[in-house]
DNA sequence: AACATTTTGTTGCAAATGCAACAACAAATA
DNA sequence: TATTTGTTGTTGCATTTGCAACAAAATGTT
């Protein structure tokens, strides 16, 4: 899903004229958006990735969220009050630049187009809020092992097969989960022991 | 906010109608959806609360996110594959439900209140998709003391103030933070002893 | 007012987890 | 190809945490 899906090559034109919307190219490491108290943008990766950072009033930087293509930002996602937030490119980006107002208030010729793309935004973004609530429901698990467990259904699920290739390395999973990553691989350990998984490299199989 | 906001009460009727919206009005206990998985239907809470509750395919049910006044709940936020989702109101409860199509397809005559009525709701799905990151923010924190802290500078900066009243219990905020309520309470105390707060009932006065 | 129910406060103890530290690989880069 | 950088696998140990269990307050209900 992509916010341009089911809009014709000749429409996009003039939905961008529309729009007001601004291509930018940025190179890894340079800064999409900064500071954005201020501006109500929205922001759609087209190819690339990115990084979302938190800079709280002690300065200390965290990482909220990351982005990769076709993902959608918008300020008012993370409204983090009294901290700053930027995105940062982690590889040559780029991305498309909109504003709020000029993307919720349709012209008076009620384009089908510009519809259109509401339309895919909102499937974008219910998209997102499903991603989180999964990973929220990871993260009130208790344990490294529940939290793992669920990890795996859900990926099970969604792949329709017992067996499934993780997609994320292991540090990036410990990551996910919010777990040490030594206390995580000693808990896969455990759970091999306990023949409830198999594992080969990154591929799992559930034995449940 | 709310999804009706600067919508005049004459149009009210007319968006009801276009929107071919339900009225219903559960007792408590009872059910508002289930088995969302054929439906997408929107749900908005005009007053009282429910739960949103997943049954996985063992029969085990957790509490995924529950629902007070103003709320909009949309089925592809809970896209869980392969589990059910019920949604029971918690006391008296009033909603307007409406098809997915409905909502998104505008009429030809591009009316102006069905517009509005459009962006009211991605305004409150934005702010749900904060509320989730905010709380993500808070669950990846490894230690009680530091979720805990996390929590009350959020609600300092919200409220502008070093000193608030939390608005949940501290079982239910033990709940929240998804933690044990007495090791929450002896971090609690801790916290009192080291200095770092001051705690009358549920106010708390940051002293940093 | 009497009763039931929920919330809060506290503690000992066992279990889970983070941390530090290191070695073996694998992958990317010069 | 050599070298640097990142990933994976493993362990001992101190700390944190969940759990169980109980009493005291507070709150809600008849």
């Amino acid at each position: 899903m992509n916010a341009f899906n089911n809009i014709e090559k000749k429409d996009l034109d003039k939905l961008f004229k529309c729009l007001h919307a601004i291509n930018l190219n940025i190179k890894k490491g340079g800064t999409i958006i900064s500071n954005l108290s201020n501006t109500d943008t929205i922001c759609i990766i087209i190819d690339g990735s990115a990084s979302v950072i938190r800079i709280d009033y002690n300065g200390n930087k965290s990482l909220i969220d990351t982005l990769h293509k076709d993902d959608i930002f918008e300020s008012k996602m993370f409204n983090l009050n009294n901290s700053e937030l930027s995105i940062i490119a982690n590889e040559e980006t780029n991305v498309i630049i909109i504003e709020y107002g000029k993307f919720i208030n349709r012209c008076k010729k009620n384009c089908p187009y510009h519809n259109q793309f509401i339309d895919n935004t909102l499937s974008i973004i219910l998209n997102k809020l499903n991603d989180n609530y999964e990973r929220i429901q990871i993260l009130t698990k208790k344990t490294t092992r529940e939290k793992l467990r669920e990890y795996f259904t859900i990926i099970s699920n969604k792949r329709g097969s017992k067996r499934f290739r993780i997609p994320l390395s292991y540090s990036d999973l410990a990551n996910y989960l919010s777990v040490d990553r030594s206390a995580m691989m000693r808990e896969i350990k455990y759970l091999k022991e306990d023949n409830l998984i198999e594992v080969e490299n990154r591929i799992i199989t559930i034995k449940y």
